[in-house]
DNA sequence: CTGACTGCAAATAGTTTGCATGACG
DNA sequence: CGTCATGCAAACTATTTGCAGTCAG
């Protein structure tokens, strides 16, 4: 946890970015947990230990996160980003609950066949995948019971 | 093409909805496309046969397709949603290029290992998933030449 | 006929931009 | 110290909602 954030840091600083207590804050909000976060649920994380710090900022912090592939994005359904600290080199997926909107990751996609089967039909140059598996978690499918 | 417009128009009548000519407006233009077009790219296709529709009836008649599983939704990153007519028992996934936007679609994706393991491990109802590839397409690798 | 559908206008949510001030390196 | 980052306000885009009139069934 604390190596992901040194880490992050660290990659901010070689690209030329400065390190200020508002993407400290922003950084550990993110890294501080496993849920996926939305924007406006960063920026009430940061707030409680930094209230004075805008919503601005933490959209300028999390594009410039993104830019550097330090975080990764995830589509909900609807159009509502949200974000998770990438761990090094830890591919992951979401499983994501329609009701709840509870994620689960999960590793072991063995997409690589497929991945070299498109490069080689549509000669494109693939720089990685999404991929997200959308249904019910099991507290949920009980309580609707359907 | 005709067979899934007529097809979609049994299933909203189907689920008590009826056909107007706004709607029939909104279904032709997804299904002529073999893109994948945002609200407002629907709009305006709809518009140039139908000068009087409006976008809300277009995001209305959307939200009515899609709730119906008849046209499917892409997130191609930020916050732009795009949708194309889901072809009978065609499941297929995109690649997406980063660059320009163009959207090349796949089948065969044989997640099925993978899926029947999530649903064992995390006790989930999987009702679908969403496989999207990034990259760049061979001529914006060209252009770009990186 | 009658409830569902439409189109307008306005409201809302999410995100981006311009600019003066402030602080990292 | 210069430059990049911040925070405010305002602009913008995408989407949703309220409402009165209209139309499919």
């Amino acid at each position: 946890m604390i190596y992901t954030e040194k880490r992050t840091e660290q990659e901010l600083r070689k690209n030329g970015f400065k390190i200020t207590p508002q993407r400290r804050a922003v950084i550990d909000a993110i890294a501080g947990s496993h849920e996926h976060l939305t924007p406006a649920a960063i920026y009430n994380r940061v707030r409680r230990e930094h209230p004075s710090i805008g919503l601005v900022t933490v959209y300028r912090t999390i594009e410039v996160l993104a830019g550097l592939g330090l975080i990764c994005e995830t589509h909900a359904g609807g159009s509502c980003r949200s974000y998770l600290m990438r761990r090094p080199s830890e591919h992951h997926h979401h499983l994501i609950c329609s009701d709840c909107g509870k994620v689960v990751d999960f590793t072991n996609c063995d997409l690589d066949d497929l991945e070299s089967r498109l490069v080689k039909e549509t000669r494109f140059k693939i720089n990685g995948h999404l991929l997200e598996f959308l249904g019910q978690c099991l507290e949920c499918s009980k309580i609707k019971g359907r």
